[in-house]
DNA sequence: GTCTATATCGGGATAGAC
DNA sequence: GTCTATCCCGATATAGAC
């Protein structure tokens, strides 16, 4: 629905869908294989939903690997960017651990698509294709939320004994759970966040700034 | 490694590898669905594995959907009976709780390959297959841990406004994604727990009852 | 129950016209 | 750059002997 929804006929000089055939091509790519998997997309799937012919993906990119490689990296490219707006911020107390936490499940949710795509490729453990590009993704985010708390700790915001790079994977776990539990945990009884992420964050940030512990 | 080396000529009547054919092709199917994944998998490396024909498989079951059905099966019977001790502990404050989490955490690893196919079922948003089957698994444990953390709350140990089916929530997820994410964090800097999940679950356990706030 | 063919289909990839 | 037509192969599944 995305992508192609917007159409509207721009007077271009050679018409049909925006983009050129390469860039619907990459688009119709990204949705497919982050929602069913690579070897589950057929190289006319792709074609289909670029409005394309076969031959003509095969034109572009010398195969279906390498084609998944460009969408990958695209992917990589666009996720990377959405962090830099984060090492930006600057605030006082566990706030800009915060926001932090908060921005990211949104950001993750907003580039659904690309995120599915690089967890796909991080978290299944096959060796196969380019973990080692969507492993770095990972490791920028991971080693910035490390900083972050770092700073925090050095303040005295943290309490002693605290392992910041545990804290991070813990962070990084908490938002990457969500995103692919959420719609699971909308079956589930007694559950009032999995269409909120705002209230999720909330509610995350409460237990590891306080505890559940009584006082 | 597991399944097949324990062969051990048994003077069986019909020889052979330990158990009937049906046996062996379960077995073999669930490691190689569980490490590649569904389609990956070849009916063909199924019957290697299992040292059978081809067309054995087909004969003891009508395709290989419903092989993997029954495999998927199998797996979500043992993963439950590994269930059952859990609900049996009792003891005093979150001792109980943090007994849970660590117990869950090393029945998942021990049981590598069941929990790896259930969570891809559970995980991956493909309706295909039979997400019913492993997503029943999967709010058993969920139901069974916010008793546990309810009765905790009523007897006090809880601070007043916390939600259990969030804590809950955070609780699964962080197992969850320790089991996903121990391969990577092992290339991490300045992680000491990648290939010790007691370590993690006592961390986790840290955080959760105290916060990371300063008291 | 177990095997050796074999049928059939869909996948990725190429050739060559336009 | 884009298409139609085709090749080739591996995968699921079946037939039928032992």
């Amino acid at each position: 629905m995305p992508h192609t929804a917007t159409v509207t006929a721009l007077s271009d000089h050679h018409a049909r869908n925006e983009g050129d055939g390469m860039q619907r091509i990459l688009a119709a790519a990204l949705d497919l294989f982050a929602i069913h998997g690579f070897d589950q997309v057929s190289v006319n799937a792709i074609a289909d939903k670029a409005g394309v012919s076969k031959a003509n993906v095969f034109h572009h990119f010398k195969s279906k690997n390498d084609l998944y490689l460009a969408t990958l990296r695209e992917a990589c490219r666009e996720t990377r960017e959405s962090l830099d707006v984060l090492s930006g911020t600057d605030g006082d107390i566990g706030e800009r651990l915060t926001r932090y936490m908060r921005e990211h499940l949104l950001a993750m949710l907003r580039n659904e698509q690309e995120t599915r795509l690089v967890l796909r490729e991080v978290l299944d453990n096959s060796p196969g294709k380019a973990r080692a590009l969507a492993e770095d993704v990972f490791k920028d985010r991971f080693e910035i939320l490390v900083g972050v708390i770092r700073e925090c700790q050095s303040k005295g915001l943290l309490r002693d004994g605290i392992d910041p790079a545990f804290v991070a994977v813990m962070l990084t776990g908490a938002n990457v759970f969500y995103f692919q539990s959420r719609e699971i945990m909308r079956h589930f009884p007694g559950i009032d966040f999995a269409t909120e992420p705002e209230r999720y964050s909330e509610k995350f940030m409460d237990v590891l700034l306080n505890g559940i512990g009584v006082k």
